[in-house]
DNA sequence: ACCGAATCTGTTTTT
DNA sequence: CAGATTCGGT
């Protein structure tokens, strides 16, 4: 290919959905080093770790042990592998803790009660407003001086801002946007830095360019300066991250940006049939944002897209779950299956109707098990013992679990902090700061967060977590706790363990701290593998995906496109959004949406989606699938099967057992059971055995349900008395 | 300091 | 509706 020989210079392939771009910068990549580049001179960027490491493994078998040079990664992790080697030089040490919003916004709610013009309840705002400020590389007092003339509340946010910087840098911490600010920064205040980096990466190369944001196009400008050399791989129509900061312009200008870019164009789709891009071209067409180009596809004209319109959001729910039974019966493979949604909460109704007919499904979008509250906390031990400024990790855990240390007991610690200068930790270890009284409280606390720290480098990883949960006394507390929850959250946290362990058996040299940083980037589609379970996720997380069969659902005025974007007018984006929903699809596409919906606490009726008007094109109104009603009411009432005789069984696969689930001769009529939906429940009955075996569960206030133990017991816990 | 009940509120997407 | 926050009682 024409764009992949073409080794010096600045290059851009606009390469539309299901073009092959990946392969074209795997290809351009083996290119530059068969052409005698070192792959030591190589840097591929990607938008997850998953694609970096899918990249980096296609790579390795085409190059062999030669590629292992190549460093691919994203944005994120680059910067932050940077930083740390030279974090001093910008006042950090190298032990800086990465925030995630998560943090983050702790921060920004601890400041704002000391900030008498700030709203505690425009937290959200304030975040969005940092989040742009840092991103358009403006300290406070800069972004004040471009927003105050249209930001009623522009003091407040520039008082909330610098505040936050302040408390970031006291905790020797870093957001999100800090990671690749304070790269751009280090590599302006140190040329020498900069230049170390430009000789290693000789050749520069990124994909899904599209969702770049400035401070990402100025590393890659920085970068390449010296040698001139970027390949970079991206498709305006799929650009979803614009509320990000991602900029468009980014490769709309990029001919501009880098004079004398050559510029491709990739147009045939290799990925869907005919009727399926003729829905997403539809589709895309409506927007003016573009550099027209319309794919095409050798494939035949494949399935019709279905359109399913139902009566209620139940009912769509138990339709999919139909469509995939029906599918799979056809010989199709869960694994090759998605179903698409615009945002996190409508998943709900798929895993519940999943469950209940025992077809395996995974969740991608939404709580991540890094966010979970006993991981966090739990983490916040480690991240104090790493980073002993780190305030935020003190503020978590000096009174999880319970010490008795309370919210005056604490501000009397950050008090002697402001006063003092040093971190709250700093504070309980120097005598005579606190009152005698106070220093009795923190002492056991001050004596669990040393030994932490003291066996943070004599131990293995695998041990050290070991000690942190023994240490940090959360063992004790949640094995002793009768509420239920607590052992489901002991669970969680020696599930960390194993996340350590796989993170080390993956990177052998890898310390703690790495394992941290990475805990910190990771993201949702990272977890995918191909085990055989049906994928439920927002159209956001399976960008760069593809599967055979595709369903998206909840196609409603308000919801997608979002009530939102309806309302400001600004649709573009959710129109890209569909577009990317609808190229996910190989094989069959299904669409549906809804006349009723409860949400919120109450029934909406949305009128069905502009999108789904758009799609069907000149063509006369595609046949729209009416819902089987007379068994849609049936099955309402009653399971899809019944006893050992489980029509699904014979294709239903089993999914990995979670660690620590109950063995399945565990149910009995009349044990308590704890179902993580549907709350506490008492089996009732039990059939059949092995992996067909099932039970009839009543939940408090829901009635009988009927489970496929072998795939359902990942959900359920038993209740001891 | 801590617990539970009453009350409020917010609901798009995430490296 | 569910999660967070506030409040009042111990």
């Amino acid at each position: 290919m024409l764009a992949v020989n073409d080794r010096d210079g600045a290059i851009l392939v606009i390469a539309g959905a299901g073009s092959g771009k990946t392969r074209v910068l795997t290809a351009r990549i083996c290119a530059l080093v068969d052409s005698g580049v070192y792959p030591y001179h190589i840097l591929a960027i990607t938008f997850t770790n998953k694609a970096a490491n899918e990249m980096k493994d296609r790579i390795l078998s085409a190059l062999g042990g030669d590629g292992a040079g190549v460093w691919t990664s994203t944005f994120h992790s680059m910067c932050a592998r940077m930083l740390r080697q030279d974090a001093d030089r910008l006042g950090y040490t190298k032990d800086f803790t990465i925030y995630t919003d998560l943090e983050s916004e702790r921060v920004v709610k601890r400041v704002t009660e000391n900030i008498r013009e700030a709203d505690p309840k425009r937290r959200a705002s304030y975040l969005n407003h940092i989040s742009r400020a840092k991103t358009a590389a403006l300290s406070p007092a800069e972004y004040f001086e471009e927003i105050k003339e249209f930001t009623e509340d522009a003091k407040a946010v520039t008082l909330v801002y610098s505040a936050y910087e302040k408390e970031l840098k006291e905790s020797n911490a870093m957001d999100f946007d800090d990671l690749l600010l304070k790269t751009v920064q280090l590599f302006e205040t140190c040329p020498d830095v900069l230049e170390r980096w430009q000789n290693r990466f000789r050749y520069i190369n990124v994909d899904e360019f599209q969702d770049t944001n400035r401070l990402q196009l100025k590393l890659v400008k920085m970068l390449s300066a010296k040698w001139g050399n970027v390949f970079v791989v991206g498709d305006e129509d799929q650009s979803i991250y614009s509320w990000r900061g991602a900029e468009i312009r980014n490769i709309l200008d990029f001919p501009a940006e880098f004079p004398g870019a050559k510029v491709y164009k990739l147009e045939q789709n290799y990925r869907s049939t005919k009727n399926i891009l003729d829905a997403a071209n539809n589709v895309i067409k409506h927007n003016s944002a573009r550099n027209a180009k319309t794919l095409w596809s050798a494939l035949g004209r494949g399935s019709e897209v279905r359109y399913c319109e139902m009566r209620s959001d139940r009912e769509e729910a138990d339709n999919v779950m139909r469509s995939v039974a029906a599918l799979v019966a056809e010989g199709e493979n869960y694994r090759d299956m998605a179903v698409l949604v615009r945002a996190n909460s409508l998943t709900r109704l798929f895993e519940e109707a999943f469950t209940l007919h025992g077809i395996p499904y995974k969740v991608f979008g939404g709580f991540r098990f890094f966010e979970r509250k006993e991981i966090k906390d739990t983490l916040g031990y480690v991240r104090l013992a790493i980073n002993p400024s780190d305030n935020d990790a003190f503020l978590r855990i000096v009174n999880y679990p319970r010490r008795g240390i309370g919210a005056s007991a604490v501000a009397e610690v950050a008090m002697m902090a402001a006063r003092h200068g040093t971190s709250y930790l700093e504070v309980l270890k120097t005598p005579g700061l606190l009152t005698p009284a106070s220093e009795k409280k923190f002492a056991k606390f001050l004596t669990v967060a040393d030994n932490i720290a003291a066996a943070l480098g004599e131990m293995s990883p695998e041990d050290f977590m070991q000690f942190v949960i023994k240490e940090s006394g959360l063992e004790n507390t949640l094995k002793m706790s009768d509420d239920p929850e607590d052992r489901n959250r002991y669970e969680n946290i020696e599930g960390l363990v194993d996340a350590v362990n796989n993170f080390i058996e993956d990177n052998p040299e890898a310390t703690v701290s790495d394992f941290m940083q990475s805990v910190a980037l990771v993201s949702d589609t990272d977890e995918m593998d191909d085990k055989n379970y049906v994928t439920i996720a927002t159209v956001h997380a399976v960008k760069g995906l593809e599967f055979d069969n595709v369903f998206i659902v909840g196609l409603e005025e308000g919801i997608f496109p979002t009530a939102n974007a309806v309302s400001s007018g600004d649709v573009e984006e959710e129109r890209r959004l569909m577009y990317v929903a609808v190229t996910r699809a190989k094989r069959r596409l299904t669409v549906s949406w809804t006349r009723s919906r409860f949400r919120f606490g109450r029934t909406e009726n949305n009128p069905k989606s502009r999108f789904i008007y758009e799609m069907q094109g000149d063509k006369p109104p595609v046949r729209t699938f009416a819902p089987v009603q007379a068994a849609a009411q049936k099955s309402a009432a009653k399971p899809a099967f019944s006893g050992s005789r489980n029509p699904l069984a014979s294709f239903v696969s089993v999914p990995q057992r979670r660690a620590g689930a109950p063995a399945l001769s565990e149910f009995k009529p009349g044990v308590k059971v704890r179902h993580t939906r549907f709350g506490n429940g008492v089996v009732r009955d039990i059939a059949g055995e092995g992996d067909g075996m099932t039970a009839s569960i009543e939940f408090d206030g829901l009635g009988i349900k009927r489970f496929a133990l072998a795939i359902a017991v990942n959900s359920l816990s038993i209740v001891k008395e």
